[in-house]
DNA sequence: GACTCCCGCT
C-alpha cells in the first residue's frame, strides 16, 4: 500500500534540472531523480512504480541504473529476488557485471549458493567481465557449498586477473581453504600476503580452531599485531567447542582485561553458553548484570541464551525475569521458557505457558512440542501428553520426529504402561534411536520390568557399541534382578571392547570458581573439613532414620566392593558437603552432576535439605532436582 | 556502486 504522502510525488515526477549551457568538458551525470526516489520507497509496489517510470524513459537499459534497481530489489528488505532476476533477464546477451554481482550476493545471503555458481558460469559463457566483487561472491558461495574444486578454479581465475593481493578476495580464499580442511593451503595464501589484515588473521584462527589444532591456534593468536572482537570470540568459541568451559570463561576475562576491543552480542551469547554448561549461576548473573548495566537490548537470541542459562542453573525466577523483560519474543524465546519449566519439574507451568503462547498467536514448532511432551512425561500427565501429541499434527501440521516419538515412549514407560510404549515403537514410521531405548531402560529400572529392560539394554548396546551408557544401564538391570551372571557378562564385554564407564563428577560454583569432585575425591585443598562435614552429615542422617540404599552400590559396576562407605563418598555428597561449609546458613546450594543422580543420594539430599534447612538444587544429566524441606521437585518421579 | 572473519542446539 502507498502511504498518502508519497502518492503525489510518484504521480508527478520532479522535473530534472538540466544545465542551460553546454560546456567543453563532458558534464557530470545528472542527478537521477528516479534512482533517488527508489530509496524512499517503503514498499515493493512503490518501487515497481518507479521501475515502470524508468522503463518508460528507457532508463533501465543504462547499466548503472539497472544496477541500482537490481541492488534495491535483491538486497533491501523491501525488495524481491524475482524482480531482481527480471532485471538480469532484461539483458539476455551481456548483463552488466554489477547486476550479476548483486544477484550472486543476494543468493549467498539467502543461502542459495548454487545459484551463485550457476550465475558465474553464465557470466563466463556470456563473456561478462568479472571484477574483484565477482570473485568474493563466488568464493563465498564455494565456501558455503564446501565446493573446494570449483573454488580452486576460481583461485586460478583470480591469479589470471591479477587480483591475488585484494584483501577481500584473499581473505575469502583463506576462509575457503580453512573450512575445507586445507589448512596448509590457507596458510600459503596467508603467508603470501604482505600485510594481512585482522580478517585474514581471524580466518586463519578459525581454520586452526576447526582443525582442533590448539597449538597453532595459540601461536597465531599470540603473534597477532592486533586482535578484534572476532579474534577473541573465535578463541572463546574454540574452548566451548572443545568442552573446556572454564578456559572459555578465562579467555573472556583476558579479553576484558586487554581492553583491545569491546564485546558484542556474539561474545555474550558464547560466554552464556559456557556458563550454562558449567551451571555457574554467579558468572551467568554477572553477564546478565553487564547486559543491564550497558542497556543492551534483549533480542530474541540473547534472551533465549539468558533464559537457557538461568534454566540450566536451576534458577527459575531468573529465567522468568529474563522472559518478561524481553520485548520481542520469538518461538525460541517461548521454547526456552517452556523448556525451563519442563527441566525444573514445573510441568503444569510449562503447559500453562504453552497455552499462553498459543493465545499470543505465535506458531509453535517442533521444539515447542518436544518441551511440552517432555513436561507431560516428567509430570506423569499421560492423557494430556496424548492430546498434545495428536494436536501437534492435527492442528499444527507438524509431523512427529524421532524425538517426539521418544517423548511418548518415555511418557508411557514412566507411567508403567509398557504395552503402549512398545506399541508406539512398533508402529512409528522411524527407527527407534538410542535416546528412546535409554528412556525405556530407565523406566524399566524404576518400574522393575526386568524382561523389557534387558531387551532394551541389549538394543542400546547394539545401536551404539561405543557408548558406555548401554552397558551400565544393562548391568544395572541385571544387578537389580540379582542376575550376577549377567552383570559379569556385561562387565567382561565392556572390558573386551575397551569401554570405560564415565566417572560421576559433581561441581559447585563459589565466588566465581567452579570446584569439581569425583567420588572419593581427596584432591581438594579443604579436604579435611569436607570429610569432617561428611561424617557429620552421615551421623545426622542416621539419626533422622536414613538407611543407606546399598542396592545402589551394587549397580555401580566399578565400586561394587566398598558398598556403604563408597555411597557416602559419592561426588554429589562431596559437593554438597563443600557447599555446606563454604556458604552462609540458609544459602541455596547448587550442584551440577554429569550423570544422573543416584537413588541413594536422592533420598539423602531430601533429608539433608530438611536437616540443614537449605535449598539444594542438583542439575543432573537429564533434569533438575530442587530439594527443599525434605522433598524433591521431581516428586521422586524420574 | 558493494564485499570478507565470530554465537546459538534436541
Amino acid at each position: 500500500m502507498l502511504s498518502a504522502a508519497s502518492i503525489p510525488v510518484l504521480s508527478a515526477p520532479v522535473p530534472v534540472s538540466i544545465p542551460a549551457t553546454s560546456v567543453a568538458k563532458p558534464p557530470p551525470p545528472p542527478p537521477n531523480t528516479n534512482l533517488s526516489l527508489l530509496h524512499l520507497c517503503t514498499h515493493l509496489q512503490e518501487a515497481t512504480q518507479v521501475h515502470a517510470l524508468m522503463v518508460k524513459t528507457s532508463q533501465t537499459a543504462d547499466p548503472y541504473s539497472a544496477g541500482r534497481l537490481a541492488e534495491f530489489y535483491a538486497l533491501s528488505d523491501r525488495g524481491s529476488l524475482e524482480h531482481a532476476e527480471k532485471i538480469l533477464d532484461s539483458f539476455p546477451h551481456h548483463p552488466p557485471t554489477f547486476v550479476c554481482n548483486t544477484l550472486m550476493r543476494a543468493y549467498s545471503e539467502r543461502r542459495n549458493p548454487l545459484l551463485s555458481i550457476n550465475l558465474y558460469r553464465r557470466m563466463l559463457v556470456d563473456a561478462v567481465e568479472a571484477d574483484r566483487f565477482t570473485f568474493t561472491f563466488t568464493l563465498k558461495a564455494c565456501t558455503q557449498l564446501c565446493a573446494l574444486a570449483i573454488g580452486m578454479q576460481i583461485h586460478a581465475q583470480v591469479v589470471k586477473h591479477g587480483l591475488e593481493s585484494n584483501a577481500h578476495i584473499r581473505n575469502k580464499l583463506i576462509h575457503l581453504y580453512a573450512v575445507s580442511g586445507r589448512i596448509r593451503d590457507a596458510r600459503k595464501v596467508f603467508d603470501g600476503s604482505t600485510e594481512p589484515d585482522v580478517v585474514a588473521w581471524n580466518s586463519m584462527l578459525q581454520g586452526y580452531a576447526d582443525m582442533d589444532d590448539g597449538e597453532n591456534l595459540h601461536n597465531l593468536f599470540d603473534s597477532m599485531p592486533a586482535r578484534d572482537v572476532v579474534s577473541w570470540n573465535t578463541m572463546i568459541a574454540y574452548y566451548i567447542e572443545a568442552g573446556e568451559f572454564e578456559e572459555a570463561i578465562l579467555m573472556f576475562r583476558l579479553m576484558q582485561q586487554s581492553s583491545e576491543c569491546g564485546l558484542n552480542r556474539v561474545t555474550l551469547i558464547s560466554v552464556l553458553s559456557a556458563v550454562t554448561q558449567l551451571g555457574a549461576l554467579g558468572q551467568g548473573q554477572w553477564v546478565h548484570a553487564y547486559i543491564k548495566r550497558h542497556a543492551i537490548e534483549l533480542d530474541e537470541n540473547l534472551s533465549s541464551a539468558l533464559i537457557n542459562m538461568y534454566s540450566k542453573c536451576g534458577c527459575i525466577e531468573g529465567a522468568i525475569y529474563s522472559f518478561e523483560t524481553t520485548h520481542r519474543r520469538s518461538v525460541d524465546t517461548w521454547n526456552a521458557m517452556i523448556g525451563c519449566f519442563t527441566a525444573n519439574g514445573c510441568s503444569l507451568r510449562a503447559i500453562d505457558l504453552f497455552s499462553k503462547m498459543e493465545a499470543s498467536g505465535l506458531m509453535p514448532n517442533k521444539i515447542t512440542f518436544t518441551c511440552v511432551l517432555n513436561a507431560c512425561s516428567h509430570g506423569g500427565l499421560v492423557d494430556r501428553g496424548i492430546r498434545y501429541f495428536e494436536k501437534m499434527s492435527n492442528v499444527y501440521g507438524i509431523e512427529p520426529d524421532v524425538g517426539h516419538y521418544g517423548c511418548m515412549v518415555d511418557l508411557f514407560s514412566r507411567a508403567g504402561l509398557f504395552e503402549k510404549a512398545e506399541e508406539i515403537i512398533q508402529r512409528m514410521p522411524i527407527e527407534p534411536d538410542k535416546v528412546m531405548w535409554k528412556a525405556v531402560v530407565g523406566a524399566c529400572r524404576v518400574n522393575k520390568n526386568y524382561e523389557l529392560g534387558e531387551k532394551a539394554g541389549l538394543k542400546l548396546i547394539e545401536i551404539d557399541p561405543d557408548d558406555n551408557a548401554g552397558y551400565v544401564l544393562l548391568s544395572n538391570i541385571y544387578a537389580m534382578s540379582n542376575n550376577w551372571n549377567g552383570v559379569y557378562r556385561v562387565r567382561k564385554l565392556m572390558h573386551d571392547r575397551g569401554i570405560k564407564k564415565v566417572p560421576g563428577c559433581s561441581s559447585i560454583e563459589l565466588d566465581g570458581l567452579v570446584h569439581e569432585f569425583i567420588a572419593g575425591d581427596a584432591a581438594h585443598a579443604r579436604k579435611k573439613e569436607i570429610y569432617k562435614m561428611l561424617d557429620e552429615m552421615a551421623q545426622k542422617l542416621k539419626r533422622a532414620g536414613y538407611e543407606p540404599d546399598t542396592t545402589q552400590v551394587l549397580l555401580d559396576i566399578e565400586e561394587a566392593d566398598v558398598k556403604e562407605s563408597s555411597l557416602a563418598l559419592h561426588s554429589e555428597k562431596l559437593a554438597v558437603a563443600y557447599g555446606l561449609i563454604s556458604t552462609s546458613p540458609g544459602a541455596t546450594i547448587r550442584v551440577v552432576k554429569n550423570l544422573r543422580i543416584c537413588g541413594d543420594c536422592h533420598s539423602a539430599l531430601k533429608l539433608l535439605s530438611q536437616i540443614y534447612d537449605r535449598n539444594i538444587i542438583v542439575r543432573d544429566a537429564n533434569r533438575f532436582h530442587h530439594f527443599n524441606r525434605g522433598s524433591c521437585s521431581c516428586m521422586d518421579y524420574w
